[in-house]
DNA sequence: GTTAGCATGTAAGGAGTTACATGATTTT
DNA sequence: AAAATCATGTAACTCCTTACATGCTAAC
């Protein structure tokens, strides 16, 4: 009920942040783009109606500030939003969700950037499906490919002999970041670092 | 007035599509995913809608079958439809139509797609206002990789990087295809072939 | 004669975008 | 004290997705 109109990419994304450290919504909105970079990005249309809508969820809530009873109680400018129990709930949950919704360009971008939050078996799981879901657009790419050979100007192929490999090399990077997993996983005892927060040297990729 | 809601890929697409032959709508979806193939796909239901207001706006029509005053007048089940003169204007407006639609991902592609039907002239000028559309991506994107370097974990950066890469990469690619327009631009008279429909041999770059 | 897939549509709604409006703070 | 930019928000709208509804036609 109570009319959701949230899920998909920017909750994600804003209750990850949020989770490193509180902030409010001005800056959320930078380290958002710059984080999600290259792929996406987001204006205070769509950032602000969204915190609106988390903190109506209880997911976030407004960040006191230090001394309660102060004069300062009144409407302060800048209001510095945290992530609450039942949000963090949330964002687990999210990261953890099987499903299209993780092997679709825009979430599996967002969850890809959280891993250092995510469980190594879940970690492998999304970029198994990930791959999977390349390969078979791959597979109905090539033939479609096959199919219309003829009939097509040379530029429409230019354009999909490019397409086809952006695709086929993300596949490759994919490879070498599930096999770099397989290893660290596979190395000490099993899955799932131990709860304590990861620091920077986390089990990534050797460039 | 007499609300638009149309203007985007869809529309471009379509009109395009049935620029080369007429076709009936399940089919023109098939041909679009394919066309479209990596980048972009659509369900009947933006179809359909879309391809009613094109024919509310006159730009497309429904085919006549061959024998008028035929028994045949009553609703057949395929319903085929052409480009009117109306329709191959906005066409060809839409493809020159300079600004950011041409440079944002799905605008460019598309009209990439059609470059066949494009002048030579115009075509650069999109090819250009991607490359600087990228460039400036970059630019931005390097910028916050440096100020945000530290404070970022492993895989956020790894994703950070191979965005970057596949950006450098799409930018060397239209590098390529710029030198090879102004390259088969400048060897014969001036720009813009002659008005003579391009048959399939078109200026397009050398594998 | 019934499944499979061709063919056409509609209603509701999701996920943001654009454009606008406005106040507080810092810089010059 | 003017200009820049930080900071927060809303209303309207766009463009597309999902789920549903329906009939036709060819194959088995």
């Amino acid at each position: 009920m109570a009319s959701g109109h949230r899920s998909g990419v920017l909750e994600l994304a804003v209750l990850g942040l949020l989770h490193e450290t509180p902030m409010h919504g001005y800056e959320l909105r930078k380290r958002l783009n710059a984080f999600l970079g290259a792929f996406r990005a987001f204006g205070y249309g769509s950032l602000y109606p969204c915190l609106k809508e988390l903190l109506a969820q209880g997911l976030i809530a407004e960040e006191e500030p230090g001394i309660p009873g102060s004069p300062l109680a009144g409407r302060r400018s800048k209001i510095v939003y945290r992530l609450t129990a039942e949000g963090k709930e949330r964002l687990e949950q999210l990261l953890a969700e099987p499903g299209p919704a993780a092997w679709e360009d825009d979430g599996f971008g967002v969850r890809f950037a959280f891993f250092g939050q995510t469980r190594a078996d879940i970690r492998l799981r999304i970029l198994e499906g990930r791959r999977t879901r390349l390969e078979e657009r791959l597979d109905a790419f090539r033939a479609a490919l096959t199919r219309t050979r003829e009939r097509v100007d040379s530029y429409t192929l230019e354009l999909q002999r490019h397409g086809l490999e952006s695709v086929e090399r993300e596949v490759r990077w994919l490879n070498e970041l599930i096999a770099s997993e397989r290893q660290a996983g596979g190395e000490q005892g099993r899955q799932s670092p131990p709860p304590g927060d990861n620091d920077t040297s986390a089990g990534a990729p050797a460039s």
